[in-house]
DNA sequence: CCTGAATATTTTATACTTGAAATTTTTGAC
DNA sequence: GTCAAAAATTTCAAGTATAAAATATTCAGG
C-alpha cells in the first residue's frame, strides 16, 4: 500500500510532515556535501597551482572591484566575516606585497584597503582559473539548468531569516 | 535580437561557452552563498541553544550510529576531515563526558571512540532540534522538490573527481 | 572645551582546519 | 629473530573563524 500526495486525508498531518522534514534534511545534507566537495578541489587547487587560499582570494575579488578601496568594516560586511578575522587575511596580503592600506584622510581610526599592481595582477591570473574550474566542475549543468538552479537558491536565500535590516542585498562577487 | 538556444549556428561556439561558463560560475556563487548563510544560521542556534558547534555535533551523529564505536581513522574518513583535526574534537568531548576512548584489545595503537550516555542523550536532543531547524529553513521546498534537487545533487556529487579508490561513498549522515 | 556615545579597528581567547612531521606499534620479508 | 615498511595516532605550524574586550578616534550636546 502506497501513500499518493493527492489523495487527501489518507495520510495524517504528522506522517506527511514528519516524511517532508526528512527530505529536507536529506536535502541539506546533500547539498553540504557537494558544497564542501566543491570548496576541497578549489582549495586544493588555488593552492597547489597558486600558493594561495580561497579566503585570500574572497578577499581580492572584493578589493578588486572597488577602484577606491574598501575600509576594513566594508570588507566584513561584503564578506560577511567577522572584523577580526579580516584584519588577519588582509595582514598576509599586505605582507606579500598584493594588497595596501591608505589612510583616510579626514579619520585616523580607518584605513582603506586596495590591490597593489601586483594584486590586481595575480587576481586576474586567480580568477580565470577559477572560473574554468567551476566550469569544468559543474559541467554536467546545461546553462540552462545552471540559471533555474541559480534563481530558486536565490530564493531560498531570500526566504532564510537574518537579512538584517539595512542590509539591501547582494554584495556582488559573492 | 536574441539568441535561443535551439536555433543552431547562430551563436558561434566561444560565446556560447563563455555565457555558459558565467552561468554556472553564478551557480556557484549562489549555492556557496545559500549553503553559508544556512551553516551561520545552525551554528548560532548550536551555540545560543546548546553551547556546541558543528563539528562536534558532526562526530557525534557518526558515534551515535556506531555502537562499538569508531576508530579515529574511521571517524576522519566517514567525516572527510584530516586526522589531526578530529583528535582536537574528540579531546574535548572526551574533557565534557560526551565521548570516551576505549582501547582496543589486539592493537596498542589504535583506540575506539564512542560516546558515553550523556553524549548519547545530548545528541538525541541536538538531532531533533537540528531536523527541526532545517525543516523551518527549507520550507518553501516542497517534499517532492526536495527529492527532486536532492536526488540531482546526488548526481552532480558522483561527477565530480576525488572519489578515491576503495571510497564506496556513502558515509552514511553526511 | 568636555564628556559620553558611537564608530573603526585591533587584540585576545578559543576552536576548527589542513598538511606535514614525529611517535608508537604492528607486520611481513628475510 | 631482526629490521624496514606500513599503519594509527598525535603533535606542530600556519591560517581561518568567531565573539568579546580593548584601543583609539570622532562627534554631538551641554
Amino acid at each position: 500500500m502506497r501513500f499518493k500526495k493527492d489523495r487527501i486525508a489518507v495520510m495524517p498531518d504528522t506522517a506527511s510532515s514528519l516524511s517532508a522534514s526528512k527530505d529536507r534534511l536529506r536535502l541539506w545534507l546533500r547539498f553540504l556535501k557537494a558544497s564542501r566537495k566543491i570548496e576541497a578541489q578549489l582549495r586544493d587547487r588555488m593552492r597547489a597551482e597558486f600558493g594561495t587560499t580561497l579566503p585570500r582570494f574572497d578577499v581580492m575579488a572584493a578589493l578588486d572591484r572597488s577602484p577606491d578601496g574598501l575600509k576594513m568594516s566594508e570588507l566584513s560586511k561584503v564578506l560577511r566575516v567577522s572584523n577580526g578575522n579580516i584584519t588577519g587575511i588582509v595582514d598576509r596580503l599586505v605582507e606579500d606585497g598584493l594588497a595596501e592600506r591608505k589612510a583616510v584622510p579626514g579619520d585616523r581610526r580607518a584605513s582603506r584597503v586596495g590591490l597593489t599592481k601586483l594584486g590586481h595582477k595575480q587576481f586576474a591570473a586567480l580568477a580565470s582559473a577559477h572560473e574554468a574550474w567551476i566550469d569544468d566542475m559543474l559541467s554536467d549543468f546545461s546553462a540552462d539548468e545552471a540559471v533555474m538552479f541559480a534563481t530558486r537558491l536565490n530564493q531560498l536565500h531570500e526566504s532564510l531569516a537574518g537579512n538584517a535590516a539595512g542590509n539591501p542585498d547582494s554584495p556582488g562577487h559573492l
